[in-house]
DNA sequence: TCGGTGACTTGACACCGTGTCAAGCGCATT
DNA sequence: AATGCGCTTGACACGGTGTCAAGTCACCGA
């Protein structure tokens, strides 16, 4: 992982660390395998990042900015109805999930020893929270949403089906694919969050 | 935490490990705290438990014992219908994952770094998709299955539905009282499985 | 009553990963 | 030539796990 010129040390040792987080040893990567695959000392990684939960911090940042998130919520939000801004949101994250979750997992681990790795991971949760809850508006607006559901249950309820602990039960440990995966949400969010006559006026996605 | 009489050193450490995790300091529990909570030297616990993943493991094995699991699960064998039995299998778990839940959590967290921990998880969740299975053929049976869904994905959707990460987030992140989780996750259950026209047939669960 | 055995204690130590510190080095700027 | 900056080198403290050896103590059988 030498550093590709006009990188900073510090955006190649973001990049060695996602790098690192993405091969996936199953072993937790340590400050000092970064510093190797950034080819660099491992007190240069200490002078950039404090902290081991401020590296895992800063390469979820990292990340983000590298991905283009309001691109992929644009779809979501112009969407002309409930369902299709459901059906959207729920492609976006559901799709974005695969490239956030081995720094995600390590940023969950880290959050049993770091106060800040808690609440990094907690404010991006929420901030995945006010999606669901824009979807769940938009359902109620159009007159669509579950009549025994409030606003709030339904947002919950969204929002725990498309947690990161949700596509790894699927994906990684059911082996089902990321568009199986994608398909079948739609599907269940739908199930669990319209009511039935609005279910029944929905084409069905996928025949399985 | 003194050693209740007739209690073997065994015994006295898997109940302080038991209970220390369950006090949930929200710092993970370390040997010598086991020790120091068991009244006896961080040694005894290691001549018990050659390493920390074994004591964790034990003690889950413990809580099982202790917790008449197959008694929890009798109304679900038991049942006369499909939905029933999905019904009395939602209940059983969903009720018996708080009590295990805070070794869960230090199991699934030592499983980041020790082999044996992972499979002694991977087998616990194994045994419960046992559950999910019987579940849904016991629907299949009926005719009550989505005919959009096969018996495994059926399964695999019940399984993941049912899965300690998703009662962390609605009862622990989302404040739902335990029985607003297993009313919540028998509806959605039924959702995500049966065939529209049995769905229709069932009888609402809450009116929230 | 003695010897032995097994369960537990005491205290030391190795290992590893995190985080800190101090000194030094090369290089660009002035 | 001197300064400052980014990085390296090498050392060390700390905390938690796991190991080891010697010692204590109570109970049991001969």
């Amino acid at each position: 992982m030498p550093r590709s010129q006009n990188d900073s040390t510090r955006t190649t040792i973001l990049k060695a660390c996602r790098q690192l987080l993405e091969a996936g040893s199953g072993q937790p990567v340590r400050m000092s395998d970064v510093a190797k695959a950034a080819g660099v000392s491992r007190q240069a990684v200490y002078l950039h990042f404090p902290k081991r939960a401020d590296l895992l911090i800063e390469t979820a940042r990292h990340i983000d900015d590298a991905s283009d998130v309001d691109t992929r919520l644009a779809p979501s939000r112009n969407a002309s109805s409930g369902v299709e801004r459901l059906d959207r949101y729920i492609e976006a994250w559901g799709n974005y999930i695969p490239v956030v979750i081995p720094t995600a997992r390590a940023l969950i681990a880290m959050s049993e020893t770091d106060e800040d790795a808690r609440t990094t991971w907690a404010n991006r949760m929420a901030a995945m929270r006010e999606g669901c809850a824009a979807a769940v508006k938009a359902l109620e607006a159009d007159g669509n949403l579950s009549p025994a559901l409030s606003a709030e249950r339904a947002t919950d309820l969204l929002w725990t089906l498309l947690s990161v602990g949700h596509w790894e039960d699927l994906v990684e440990r059911c082996g089902w694919s990321q568009s199986d995966y994608v398909d079948s949400l739609k599907q269940l969010a739908r199930a669990a969050l319209l009511a039935p006559a609005a279910q029944a006026r929905q084409p069905r996605i996928t025949a399985l």
